[in-house]
DNA sequence: CTAAATGCAAATATTTTGCAGGTTA
DNA sequence: TAACCTGCAAAATATTTGCATTTAG
């Protein structure tokens, strides 16, 4: 997967720059594991170039997302988590309330949900970035209750 | 509906109490047209007594919350917004990002859904605040694009 | 009377923006 | 070299909290 040339790609379409902070923040994406925080993006990007401002990450991930590269999801939490969207593409999120784990499963389960809210509401849902709450396995195991907060 | 006694109820197996500000926001939730912001209903609220705090108004959402009487959901944008839950409780929202407009239906059309993530990933979803990004029938009718921002 | 609730103001947290100066193509 | 991008600082937004005072039960 060449993020970088798509990414640098997508910029020139538009007649806009590939720099250094921008690499720099795709690269984090692509290191950090699966589900990162701006500010956990910046401290990543920090370790390579302390210089490198958190506005930028702001803006280097809101251009990702344009592109279609990022998805941007909300856990129950104030902040936002971006999602490098690579071979596997937009996918369904399931947020465990007992542990925080997130999983990103194929859009297919969703299907007959689909199917219904456009039959039954003509609402044609857009699934791709929607967080599902919910226990895993091992929370529901462990007789977890679902966090209210 | 008696839900102001069902509320002060709630809050005396507490040892709380219940308050004019309390009465106000629950109120406020009943004259409001179905999902509103702490904004729009402090506004709201005001207009009966313009001395109560926006604090107040969170303040008791979050306590209405616990109950269960409020649901509170996410649209795109970063503002929570607060449901009464009436007779019809729980349900799945569907959030037009064509008109801003947001349905309510019944978590029925989930439940293959529902059985399909227990059954595949163990995951027990709780499907009762999500809200559904979408197109709906008027906007698709429309053409309208699905606003990313 | 006393624990709880309120209003106020200030704090927090996250994200966005304006701008002067540096940089990329 | 000209449009773009960046860092910085400050603004904007949404929500929460500490505290002195008031109030419900």
């Amino acid at each position: 997967m060449a993020c970088e040339k798509v990414f640098a790609e997508q910029l020139r379409k538009r007649g806009l720059r590939m720099t250094p902070q921008r690499e720099m923040v795709l690269s984090a994406l692509h290191r950090v594991d699966r589900f990162a925080t701006a500010e956990e993006l910046y401290e990543r990007v920090q370790r390579t170039s302390a210089a490198v401002d958190l506005s930028t990450v702001y803006r280097t991930l809101d251009l990702l997302r344009e592109f279609g590269m990022v998805a941007a999801i909300e856990v129950g939490d104030r902040q936002t988590r971006y999602e490098l969207l690579g071979v596997h593409g937009p996918h369904l999120h399931l947020a465990c309330q007992g542990c925080g784990r997130i999983m990103g499963i194929s859009l297919k389960a969703a299907d007959p949900l689909l199917d219904k809210l456009l039959a039954g509401y003509g609402f044609e849902a857009q699934l791709e970035d929607v967080t599902i709450p919910g226990l895993c396995a091992e929370c529901r195991a462990r007789g977890a209750e679902p966090a209210h907060d």
